[in-house]
DNA sequence: CATGAATGAGCCTTCATTCAT
DNA sequence: AATGAATGAAGGCTCATTCAT
């Protein structure tokens, strides 16, 4: 019987008389591990985390399954990896927008467009930390939850800071992510993701132009309130 | 063949000493199936759809598992059901509140109200809804979507009533969900969802509050741009 | 959510708002078991024993599983009826085509073209006898070669007397199942079996004329042929 | 999560004091291929396809149910390699057999001899192909079909030289498998088949003797041995 | 006579993980 | 640095069979 039948063994190579079929080439570990990290976002992105298999993910970056293990640890540890990379690729990229002097919504703003711009040309790591990493059980939930937190409570000093005494601050006592802020930064947050995920599923549009429709529903909200205007009930 | 090939319990019309294994009682397969379906909710909710077992959802309703096949199909029709049923007590319960004659911020408001007391009071519904659902495969990422394309329609109305003039409308041969008053609605419906997510992780505050807390920061974006507000960099 | 999801009810009937539902009409017994072996035999032609479902089989003859294994006691037992039945009639066919008085090779013609007709009309019957029952376990091949040896020794007796002493009788001491007249009597029935099947595969034919090939095989011999020798019927 | 997820034989590296489980020693892909196929086959033969279960055929050949799974597929694709490895394995016998130069009947002659041979040698082979096959599904049936019409075409070929004008050439039209000739092969088979079975119920003998009693059915014919033909090998 | 509801048991399959080379 | 060979454990699904009505 042909003994190819089933080929587990994807001898990438052809067929090499005298050298053992050098498979992968010697790379050094810091390169190898990113290469790694690289196939592993591409293919929780595409299967989510349960339904990827160490051995796709091994397939996807040519190398053996033992590399994976003994360079990082766990199916676990490895999707745990691929959150706080791209996790830290998204602050440093929205961060590095920022230019303190700025006026708070002019600071937004740019926040905005860059975060828009990392989606558009990172659309898998995007598609991990906020679609795939919301499913998961405690441990990985705490690292992208801690993510997030980052990124909100930066969204809370800028609110905070834009709409002075509009916004209370914390009464003593209060938990501090329980204040009007934290929950503007939540509704902000929030918002700029289902935006995202809407660029991203009826096509692209410059990041500027998303920002801006952003802002055009938080910010001209939030200035009318610097001169005293409240939200009521028509029967209040 | 062995004739013994099904020995069940032999014993259990013995002497009842101990409750030896309490036989599911016969009930009615329309109420089982709703039993199933809340049990699915729970189990569902508490781990993910990959991480849930079938074993762990048959005990959680006290049914063996060939019922839950022959009433519900499959691990994965079982989890679309879920989610039809608890997209459908959604969109029930939001739809409700409006009363069609009102102002269209009123009748936002009390969807919004709805909706954040529906999240209150079905915390589970909401988590396989907007947790677990959305890192499904194809077939149940869909049912979800339609779901949520269901309440953004009527948002997206919505704000196109309230902002007349100041959303234009899409466009001749723009497609209708690219327009201003869809990505609007995009922003509304998100930041709703993490406010809910927040509401819960922090803990419990009446819905009011918190469809006030959004009011604030959507609504009176809003009303200004009536009288011809509009957001620009401050460069322009 | 709609309860008939998973419709595992079949309600044949319509709506009967006053009758319970006469789903199955009542029948007496004995008729209802040929019933359930007709379908039973449908279905394990179809499918094989082991690939069949008594789901499958009770579907098939509109009629609840409880019945059946009240009537037929299990699965095994229902095969094996389905076999006794269908060599029976396969017995008695053949059987009523022998005229004692007539030269054995016509005699032996005759049950060939009544074998060969029976299977045409039969054709499931056929295929449960002999594609279906020689897989099985023991207790029901038992069955199935009992019924081949009733046949076999038929065929034996036949060409024993034929061929009086061109095949020697047993020697004493040897089991009479090595004879000569045996194997001899073993080929027919397997050259018998094949053509049957053979016909099924390449279409219909008139039995006498399969008869007659399988005659010229046996009867007359290859090499005779060669020099001319025909097999015809006593009568042409 | 749980880290503990995989807490397989860590005792495995302790004392060893009663061979804690022989793990299967490595051995090359292409020679473990072979041996799950011989286990496959003993295991098929013995309580045929459905009946068999992959937990069996593992431990009749000392591997883990994975690696079946790893080299051969599934249940199916593993049987049906059997059926081709074994079937081929009975083509080249039975072919090896035949000298072209010889005169027709002899090359039958040792063409039976030999395959009376391989089944007495090759039991197992030979039951998997001629009884469990027979009842599978489509796909597993083409493959031993498959084999079949092989063996068979060979046979026809065979008669056709041997029986020249005493087996007329198929009608032009008419479809090739439904000639005299076709049909003569098929009974030869079928024949060939029912005696192989019959010597190992009843107990070995030389091939060449089981050959003879059917070449002398075929070749010469019933009725010319009532007037005492007896069929000789060419060289007595 | 007749059936809807219910289940213990087992099978095929796959996965994360590791050892020996 | 790198990998082919190997496995324990568990999960989804189905089946023959039986109560209780």
């Amino acid at each position: 019987m042909r003994s190819d039948a089933h080929p587990a063994a994807k001898s990438a190579t052809g067929a090499r008389a005298t050298a053992p079929a050098p498979r992968a080439k010697r790379v050094p570990r810091a390169q190898r591990e990113q290469q790694m990290l690289d196939a592993a976002v591409r293919v929780f992105s595409r299967s989510g985390y349960h339904a990827a298999s160490m051995d796709e993910i091994a397939e996807e970056c040519a190398v053996s399954k033992p590399m994976l293990y003994l360079y990082l640890g766990s199916k676990e540890e490895l999707f745990a990896a691929c959150i706080r990379r791209e996790a830290d690729r998204l602050i440093v990229a929205v961060g590095q927008a920022a230019e303190p002097g700025l006026e708070a919504g002019e600071q937004l703003r740019r926040g905005l467009t860059a975060f828009f711009g990392f989606v558009a040309e990172h659309r898998e790591s995007w598609i991990v930390l906020y679609q795939q990493a919301r499913a998961q059980g405690e441990p990985v939930v705490e690292e992208v939850a801690a993510a997030r937190r980052q990124v909100t409570a930066a969204v809370t000093a800028l609110v905070r800071r834009a709409a002075l005494d509009s916004v209370p601050p914390p009464r003593p006592g209060e938990r501090p992510d329980r204040g009007e802020a934290a929950a503007v930064a939540q509704a902000i947050v929030g918002a700029a993701d289902a935006l995202a995920g809407w660029v991203l599923d009826t096509g692209p549009e410059p990041p500027e132009e998303t920002a801006r429709r952003l802002m055009s529903v938080i910010w001209i909200g939030l200035e009318p309130r610097l001169h005293g205007a409240r939200y009521r009930k028509p029967s209040e």
